[in-house]
DNA sequence: AATGAATGAGGATTCATTCAT
DNA sequence: CATGAATGAATCCTCATTCAT
């Protein structure tokens, strides 16, 4: 009469200790988060915590994977194959708005993502530049096919302009995520950046 | 009657103490940066290093006083006068090159900057969201004028456009500092981020 | 499920703490004791002393308590009613001898007490003030009883009067345990400050 | 043409040092007074001190020596030859008075004898009991004396009993001179422990 | 499975002392 | 002689991690 819990109650557990340490992580930092805190927020020992994560970059990982999955979901939804300038700009702000929409759910996700994040660690800073690569690496493709389509500027460096616009759109989810955006709010930014990405800021 | 220090000699230690410690908070990061480890780099005792400032965070913070100081002396000398779309452009290409000159310099500022800064505080996080907000007010300056002498569009948010410029022009930054970029791999970064926010992405 | 530390566990560890700081500050006084001896002396880690102490200066505050504690039992089984001065004779000898049972059964109680308390802490410094004080109090309370029961003299100043013999007190109390002297070696002192008490030095 | 300074300017050099150290160490107790404390109030650099002292704690015993030497004279200079009680009583009240004024001049000494000399080092606890016990060693001799000339109890412990009187009036000196007594407030101490020593409590 | 008791590596900081100038 | 720059021993305390119950 061992028991065995079920998979399901592991998963289950796995992330509720997930969301407690994506609360703490975003509260405190990662120095300054302990694994005690996590424990405490969800009313358990924290010797539990390392029955489902092997330790604190464990977990600080995990939110990253999560964090990567979330944001690949976006861009692999839309696949790279408009066939004008204004289909184009209806992809972007449906990218862009999928993009907040996680952030706006999760502000936390956003503090970690842009601040938390950095600092801790050689290879924990590699996988948020990965993501934020893997990004700008859809976005080339974006690029590559409204070149292709010859609705975009043909002498383009694709590389180098998807990071650009990758960095136009991060910028604008920190933004809107950090400050609590409304949807009032969040208009004018969505304008800005569609306008800036398609005609830049001359007249 | 002698011994005291003169302040050349003072200084030459805080820059000496300053330097090393950009090297290492560059490559460890703030939290794994010990004191001795600066000391050790600069062959001196650690205890050394508490004579000439006052504690770790002591010497962060001068480091980010740096930057702060050496990225708003970017923007201060070009005043945002410029009467033509030509003449902003040019003025564009020497902010940013006087920018990327800072930090190619001293690439470790970069990972400073980029990197190393976040998740140490939140006082120190605020500190390089101001840097940044430094430049991003005063290129909602250059914008006003270039929409007041007629050459920039007019329906503008300048605030929300210079953050996203100020964004594509610190990623520039992080990628051509970090990547210890060559004149001729930098190019191609400089050229696109022109055109991007000239012309954007369109044809 | 298990593994919360019975209360009597808890307070038998904090106990044995107590017990080897005892022993350690007596042996070296408070700033030349570290955490880490009293943590050796038990066979220890010194992070469990964290567990059951906030810090040195916590543990050292605990002692105090104690004396107090103990002292205040002294006086406060003893009220100040005796109606002779036989009786009261006897009371002072009670007194005496229970203070000293205190400090005989732990020498290093007296050493804290008499030597390394002091120069500590004002605040310390203030609370082994405030043991004798409270004795000083007590004793003046049976002077009054003894003015009033016309036993003793009645242009006393109570208040010096209680000070001066708690200073004689504590001196017996000082030499005895501090010179871990037999019953036979007290019994002079015992003899001599009730006599100096009663009649003083004259014939 | 070498320069020696003369024996007297070194002598008033040291005791400028030793006046400086009585204020610090009064002030904050041996520990935390650092030897900058005593070279700052003096505006003399902390290296100069070492020229004068061998170290902090050499600063510390020489204190020690100069209260050792002033609380001897008092005895010394009253040789126990009295011939009578009322006339022990005056040589008891001028040596009370000369150990007040010692310590009423420089209330900083008494705060050092009485509370900071304590937890510094076994040794010196030692040479501050060791005034104690001249003190005691000569309040012996009066008593003696006063057996021998019939108007003292015979059988009187005079080591004992000396001890007990000592303690009264160091007692008293610690009060009287860390609560900055007028010479209207000292005077009911005055007349108490005298009563205390020559007729005890009792009618 | 869950727990929290125990552990000790790790690091910042202070300050007495030395000694070159 | 005087100085203060340099030094590093010394110590407190935190907290991630382990593991007996």
């Amino acid at each position: 009469m061992v028991n065995i819990a079920s998979p399901e109650k592991i998963a289950r557990r796995r992330q509720d200790i997930l969301d407690a340490a994506i609360d703490i992580f975003a509260e405190k930092g990662f120095h300054a988060s302990g694994i005690a805190d996590i424990a405490t927020r969800l009313g358990i020992g924290h010797g539990t915590v390392y029955r489902y994560y092997k330790n604190k970059r464990d977990i600080f990982n995990e939110i990253l994977s999560l964090l990567l999955s979330e944001m690949s979901t976006v861009v692999q939804q839309d696949p790279p194959n408009t066939n004008s300038l204004p289909e184009y700009q209806q992809q972007l702000e449906r990218i862009a708005d999928r993009l907040i929409a996680i952030f706006r759910e999760r502000p936390q996700l956003a503090r970690i993502a842009f601040y938390e994040s950095y600092g801790v660690d050689a290879e924990i800073s590699d996988a948020v530049n990965r993501i934020q690569e893997l990004f700008a690496e859809f976005t080339a493709y974006y690029l590559q096919n409204g070149i292709s389509k010859a609705f975009l500027r043909s002498e383009m460096d694709t590389a180098i302009a998807a990071r650009l616009v990758t960095a136009m759109l991060m910028e604008t989810v920190k933004h809107v995520a950090l400050n609590d955006f409304s949807d009032k709010q969040i208009e004018p930014w969505r304008r800005e950046i569609i306008r800036l990405m398609i005609g830049g800021l001359s007249r």
